[in-house]
DNA sequence: TCCCATACTCTCTTTTCGGTAAGTATAAAT
DNA sequence: ATTTATACTTACCGAAAAGAGAGTATGGGA
């Protein structure tokens, strides 16, 4: 109760409807994961995508996660789905107006990882280290 | 390598070591994780916290998922811990530069997810019904 | 007639996640 | 002597996530 009213303040968002808090936590939980932020990546660059375009550009994903991933995103209202009445079938995915709202969002966790993966690395390899140390 | 290229050239990053890649796509796994954000966010707020703080402030983590987090955060280089040699132990946590420019970064996040809430909850409901239209 | 292409979907198995609960260390207080 | 407080660590277990691989639908081409 005190820390979201902390949040708030810092945010200048004025809020305290706790039941908003769990949503907003759990869009949080459910759009900050790995496959998410890359096909939002993926869909930023080429807008449009087939299915078997997203499985080639999005290395190491499995069909399954792929077409999960994407029901989610769908759902969410993150990228739109559409099939074409075809055979053999096609289906395109794009970016709505919301999901390029969060791909803009990512943008900054995009650049500070790629800005800061050095450090990371260094700070990885000093922690193994002073382990490694104590552990004699 | 494509994709790659194209990325780089929107953001302005002439690199192209697909190692370099990997290992940001790694870290960014590692650091799109809920309890993950969730404690950095605290840490923001309240800039030294011992571990009984967060465990109370992180509403719904375990003992284990904090530690093991906590420990992730200090491997990357996130957040210090100090260590003071009394009884009862005494842990102190806090956010290093690193893990404060993680928190500026993520903010953009926070921010989308508080002013969309709505729309994503309608989206979700849209779905739900269209899927339900569909069943019969 | 048979096969191909595409975007799934389903099943089965393995792996990982995460919770509970108990144990540890130790000085100070009772 | 026993209890208390704190920050863990370890062991165990069930649930959930994720991978592998086969199956499905169907119009057009060989």
């Amino acid at each position: 109760m005190t820390d979201s009213g902390l949040r708030r303040e810092l945010q200048d968002l004025p809020r305290t409807d706790p039941a908003v808090d769990q949503l907003v936590e759990e869009i949080i939980g459910r759009v900050a994961d790995k496959w998410t932020m890359l096909l939002i990546e993926i869909l930023t660059e080429r807008e449009c995508c087939r299915f078997g375009e997203l499985a080639k550009a999005c290395t190491g994903i499995s069909q399954k996660m792929l077409t999960q991933t994407l029901r989610a995103m769908e759902r969410d209202g993150l990228v739109t789905r559409t099939v074409y009445p075809v055979v053999p079938p096609k289906v395109e995915y794009r970016l709505t107006e919301l999901g390029l709202g969060l791909s803009k969002a990512f943008c900054g966790v995009w650049l500070w990882a790629e800005a800061n993966f050095e450090t990371i690395d260094r700070a990885r390899q000093d922690y193994t280290a002073r382990q490694e140390a104590g552990q004699v």
